[in-house]
DNA sequence: ACAAATAACGAAATCGATTTCTTAAATTAT
DNA sequence: ATAATTTAAGAAATCGATTTCGTTATTTGT
């Protein structure tokens, strides 16, 4: 079975491609009897319109790219999620991509995205990115661009985020509440915006409760390879004066530091409190319920995909860059409860 | 800033559109002088050819459809991971549609398929499809299909999946060895051909041992809604002959599965034992951590693309279906240790 | 009753590339 | 020196739709 095309269509019906074209876009130029007789065809026929030879003719794809730093992270899942169903209600496809986290594969795929393949662009940025010439580049084309969770400081674009300082400061002061003496912060990327500002709201509370014996000491940085970052965590448990509470700043390092702790035979909280920046499902059911700040990460993926579209569909109505801050919750759980509380 | 296209390039190089084209497309046709000249005008200007011009012509999208029930499965996550490392090393752009489970919704995108935009389908079918229909009229349109993990029983396509009936089987054996004199197994539709051969194992352990007091009560079926599901579950826990093992054919279920016992204070391992299909990353870390069949998620994912990319682009060479199967494996945790072990 | 307007359809241009078919000049062969 | 071949490039067709611009009939207006 051979899929039949608009000519060969109009060939059997004896019209002309520029009637069938246009009664099955329902135009008033045609009569409303051939308009029956063309659509009863059609369907008949299986007949659907070549994609790329419409996109070609109405410069429109009705594509946008979702470019991600990595699939695996339960935010990114949930946020993939709320883009679908948006793009899904307005006829949209989507085309994933995924940096794996480097800088060079994300300049390379934004490349690909200028050429016409998408409409649009949802990003949350790799943490190797500094630089942001070729996000730049995209804007320049006139793509719309909208960064979700993970967007530059200093790029004038929209973008949804979250109350990442508040909510690091929340977590400093919930663990010196719970009496923690010697909190840490766990980031990912000394670059990356988000867990720049968590670490920031963190320090500041720390600082601020005057509690802190070294000020160089509250923030580690866990980049580089899932090993070498569960060997920090490690050493950092092994130290001296080993933390007694600890912030992970994704999901990633939550993980570990849970892994490691078991590993040690730390106990969380007597030994260890934790809060992780997590959206994991799994959170309420470790060993022990790990406390949690809950992204909107559904939401945040909706939101984003709207304010897309937005700008796709109606660009001269919104031209100035839009910023969206979800807030985070937090769920507390048994990985954080002060020493009193315990059983 | 304006995107420059072939025409505006060949005006500005004084050459034809076809020159520049061959040019670029390296053709002996053209003299390496020109060749060299073209080339680097067109990296001047940052000149990318319309993918859908091209597409068009050539009749090839470079493009593939991953069509998944639902994507905050961790299962899917990796095997996404799988086929874009794959994809991407081979120039293919992945378009991903969700089906959620519902197969009004897999029609739909298959729908979207026939009509030119993908050169080729992976799918992990919905639970409720049991038709295959909407599958072959996507082979009689000449489109490469492979499914990954949920493959239909009698559809003669190629399949990656996993050794399901043994697994089943073993996890039952495993139980009761354990000491279950009560095990159940949790499926998650009676159509999904996946649950079904895991029960069909479990079944045919269970009985082979002799221990089933009624056969018709060792597969429980959890379709419905997440609310539906935990309160299938939570019966099940609160009935007369309460389980003294589980086996969750699915992620979602094993995690249902550990908030109910959490909720209603059921020691797993002591009172209830459970083995969970699963790639949940914190299955270690649960409380307790829980023993899992995980599967090769990966792995199912690069071998599914690679299958389908030997047929996009050997159709001649790769005419008969294929179907690999790849191996689980057992991963033993403390949900299941024999009551000898308890401490 | 005759000009103006409308209805219904077809021819041809267009989107941006690729590819086949020509053509003119340069080179080789005899 | 003339025919045959090769080289390098351009013209035009093509992919499959959409859209602009014409072109007939038919209807409406005065």
């Amino acid at each position: 079975m051979k899929r039949i095309n608009l000519k060969e269509l109009a060939n059997l019906l004896n019209l002309s491609t520029s009637s069938v074209s246009k009664a099955l876009r329902d135009s008033h130029e045609i009569s409303e009897e051939t308009k029956k007789k063309v659509r009863e065809f059609a369907v008949k026929h299986n007949y659907s319109p070549n994609p790329y030879a419409t996109s070609l003719r109405k410069k429109k794809s009705k594509t946008i790219a979702v470019i991600l730093p990595e699939v695996a992270d339960n935010y990114f899942s949930l946020a993939i999620n709320g883009i679908q169903k948006v793009a899904e209600a307005r006829g949209y496809h989507l085309l994933i991509y995924l940096s794996h986290e480097k800088y060079s594969i994300e300049k390379a795929v934004l490349e690909e995205c200028s050429n016409g393949r998408v409409d649009g662009v949802l990003i949350s940025i790799s943490s190797e990115t500094t630089d942001h010439s070729h996000l730049q580049k995209l804007v320049n084309e006139n793509i719309p661009l909208v960064f979700f969770d993970r967007a530059p400081e200093d790029f004038n674009a929209s973008k949804v985020i979250t109350n990442d300082y508040d909510c690091g400061y929340f977590t400093a002061m919930h663990l010196i509440e719970d009496g923690c003496t010697n909190p840490v912060f766990l980031s990912m990327s000394s670059a990356l915006p988000i867990c720049h500002r968590r670490a920031e709201g963190f320090k500041a509370a720390v600082l601020a409760t005057g509690i802190a014996s070294d000020p160089n000491k509250l923030v580690h940085y866990c980049d580089g390879t899932e090993e070498e970052s569960m060997k920090k965590i490690q050493e950092l448990f092994e130290s001296k004066n080993r933390p007694d509470g600890v912030v992970a700043s994704v999901e990633r390092l939550a993980i570990q530091t849970y892994m490691v702790a078991q590993e040690s035979e730390i106990n969380i909280p007597k030994e260890v409190k934790v809060i992780a920046f997590s959206t994991l499902e799994t959170a309420p059911i470790l060993n022990p319920p790990l406390s949690t700040i809950t992204q909107p990460a559904y939401d945040t993926g909706t939101k984003a995909a709207e304010l897309l579209f937005q700008r796709i569909e109606k660009p001269l109505q919104y031209t100035q860059p839009e910023c969206v801050v979800l807030p985070s919750i937090f769920m507390e759980r048994k990985s954080c409860i002060p020493k009193s509380h315990f059983s």
